[in-house]
DNA sequence: TTGTGTATATTCACTGGTTAGTATACATAG
DNA sequence: CTATGTATACTAACCAGTGAATATACACAA
């Protein structure tokens, strides 16, 4: 049956993630990821029911591990609520150095599909932008900051302007800068819930 | 000669323009953009070498008018300097409620065309970009505010991070958001001048 | 005024290639 | 012998770009 070890499935999912995330959605045929994946694009229409299924797999595959990444690197930073913050900028700026770095898989599949707002995809990128924004509040709630959810918000506005502003200027020491806003605004915040306690 | 009192390549640009913004570059194939404009598809490619070209036309014809708007927002604006770094964000909001809006139109393209680094609409967009920086930059040193550039791309990731996000929720109140943590930081860095003097 | 040449502007019709998706048949496992 | 999975071969539409011809405007000579 499987011509590998790994399901016919997941070879194609794989493919379709190098190939959409490189070259955007319309830019990639199903016949290149059929291609990739080592099968035919009948088989491939076997497993998808149509390119935009296919789509959604592909975001629907870089959720969990993408979140899991951010996690890891707000954990295993050194320091205070605000250097942790400014870890996760710091890391990804390391990514977006990268030659094969090409910016958020879910913003740019949003920003490519703008036309079709109720597509699967960008419900599936929206998910994940609301899953990160919901992590970082209960983070902050738990550190007893006031208006924890403002304060994920404002850092998900910086760090989703990196990934435009790094992509348009190919230069991740806006990530940097990022980090540093993402940091003092943090650090107010918590000098606010100080000052009531 | 002209069907009408406007020249025939700006009514092919004005259709360009109408059509991958609302679109995306590779959603809009050259016959449409030549059927909107009312000519041939032949008389489209006596005025632009390419499809790229045209892509190139479309994006530098939004680049002054562009800013223009957001200098104007900022000095229309009541109140100090925070207050009128605000004010953009806020117009911004106002016009991301209009239906048709779709984000930036730069920032797509460059997300559409990311396996093009050297397109020249990347390269456009990029000198968009470095306009506006390059603009608050200057406001901002004249305001005699320590380190203006690095404030002035503060603001620019969180605009461009409003971009994105209001893009995929179509939730305009995050440019609010944004702009609360513009008008945040811009008074955090006119306080450290005040305090220097 | 009239004819004529030339650059500009526009059209029709076409090409070679690509695309998403499918009809049909074949294989293999349980 | 039936359900699952894969392959060959196809369709109908679309797409970027072009060849060849035509129309128009205008400068200038007769």
């Amino acid at each position: 049956m499987a011509r590998s070890a790994v399901p016919t499935r997941d070879r194609i999912i794989s493919a379709a993630n190098a190939l959409f995330y490189n070259d955007g959605i319309r830019g990639v045929s199903v016949d290149a990821v059929a291609e990739k994946a080592g099968v035919t694009k009948r088989t491939l229409y076997y497993h998808f029911k149509s390119k935009d299924d296919l789509v959604a797999a592909y975001l629907a595959n870089r959720d969990q591990p993408n979140l899991a990444l951010f996690r890891q690197w707000f954990s295993d930073a050194r320091g205070g609520l605000p250097a942790k913050v400014e870890a996760i900028f710091r890391n990804l700026a390391r990514s977006a150095r990268h030659p094969k770095w090409k910016g958020c898989g879910f913003l740019r599949t949003s920003a490519e599909l703008a036309n079709m707002p109720g597509h699967p995809a960008i419900r599936i990128g929206a998910a994940h932008k609301k899953k990160f924004e919901g992590w970082l509040c209960a983070t902050f709630e738990a550190e007893g900051i006031a208006e924890p959810l403002r304060l994920a918000r404002q850092i998900l506005l910086l760090l989703d302007g990196s990934f435009a502003v790094v992509l348009l200027h190919r230069d991740p020491s806006y990530m940097e800068t990022a980090g540093e806003a993402a940091s003092s605004l943090t650090a107010a915040a918590m000098a606010r819930r100080r000052s009531r306690h």
